[in-house]
DNA sequence: TTGTGTTTTATTGCCTCC
DNA sequence: GGAGGCAATAAAACACAA
């Protein structure tokens, strides 16, 4: 017993006090007339509510408030004392009693008005019920502990219902932007070929003449099996739109723009996932390993599931932030 | 009947408050 | 320092399937 704290539960213990047997054994006789408790909810219910094996009944403390009936407590003291039965019951260890329904009812009223419990009331309730008050105590203990649990689990609940909603918020606002991602690509195509029609010369556009079927629509990985010269027109295309993009980078403010631009820098030269990191680039891999570390983990399934291998509609595609990551629902 | 999982009663050790 | 609360745990009582 460490801590100095003593409980002594006062009952049918090993000390061979028997006074739970007793009771016990007087209810299974009806001798539960001899009722020590005159309390509203004693004599409201029924005798058979403290008899039997579940009934748990106050021992010592009846004992004491009861002016110590001890003809109450030990009846077979002196009928029955040679039953070797009964002797060898007493000084059994101490079993427990679960309360009776009654009490267990009552307390638990007593719980809803109040879950805390004050002495006098500790006291109160004891005397009520035939238990000890160290036994209202620990009952009230042990019910909070159980609220608590349940209250835990209704958070938890709470919560999922939560998540759950704000996930298809977020699934639904992935959809839309694979749309709007999908429009742009097409609105960009229809730009492009406008432009190439209008007679504006770019490098890309004079390499590319022989090629001109094929790039659009065949990401840069894809065009291994080109003849040398639409290979050779590709790279000068991308290095140049590249430094041109990069510029336009570092001119804006918004470091959302920022990332965007970056990701679309992978996604359109190189064909690789927006979170790849790119081995050559140490600074940009910083940047995507900051990128990762900083959303939420569940956002990452989903950003790898998200279709970024769709070739672009040029390698030379600079004009349009492609990836822009404004309208994505985690960066505010 | 028995094995097993769950619930309930009770203990222990630690912590906080007065 | 004592009283009381709480978390962790033990152990008895109970429920129930096989």
């Amino acid at each position: 017993m460490a801590g100095g704290r003593m409980y002594t539960s006062g009952n049918c213990s090993g000390s061979g006090d028997g006074s739970s047997l007793c009771v016990l054994i007087q209810s299974q006789k009806g001798a539960r007339s001899s009722q020590p408790l005159d309390s509203p909810f004693l004599s409201a219910s029924t005798s058979s509510s403290f008899l039997g094996s579940r009934s748990m009944v106050s021992f010592e403390d009846v004992h004491l408030a009861n002016g110590s009936n001890k003809s109450f407590f030990r009846p077979f003291e002196h009928d029955e004392n040679g039953d070797e039965d009964f002797d060898e019951y007493f000084h059994q260890p101490e079993k427990k009693r679960r309360l009776s329904v009654d009490q267990v009812q009552f307390l638990e009223k007593s719980f809803e008005v109040e879950n805390k419990l004050e002495p006098e009331r500790k006291v109160q309730l004891a005397k009520d019920l035939g238990l000890q008050p160290r036994q209202v105590a620990i009952w009230f203990q042990n019910r909070r502990a159980r609220w608590k649990t349940k209250q835990l689990e209704k958070d938890y609940d709470i919560l999922q219902t939560s998540y759950n909603n704000l996930k298809a918020d977020y699934d639904n606002l992935l959809k839309e932007k694979d749309k709007l991602k999908a429009e742009v690509v097409i609105l960009t195509d229809k730009l492009h070929l406008k432009e190439k029609e209008s007679g504006k010369t770019e490098l890309c556009n004079v390499n590319n003449t022989l090629s001109q079927e094929q790039l659009p629509q065949k990401p840069i990985a894809d065009s291994s099996s080109e003849g040398e010269v639409s290979k050779v027109s590709i790279v000068a295309c991308k290095q140049e739109d590249i430094s041109s993009a990069r510029s336009d980078i570092f001119d804006s403010d918004s470091p959302h723009y920022t990332d965007g631009v970056h990701s679309s820098l992978l996604e359109t030269c190189d064909s690789s996932y927006v979170f790849e990191p790119d081995q050559s680039d140490l600074s940009q891999d910083e940047d995507d390993n900051l990128s990762k570390n900083f959303l939420p983990a569940y956002v990452f399934p989903k950003l790898e599931e998200a279709d970024y291998s769709e070739p672009p509609t040029s390698s030379c595609n600079f004009g349009f932030p492609i990836e822009d990551h404004s309208f994505w629902p985690w960066s505010y």
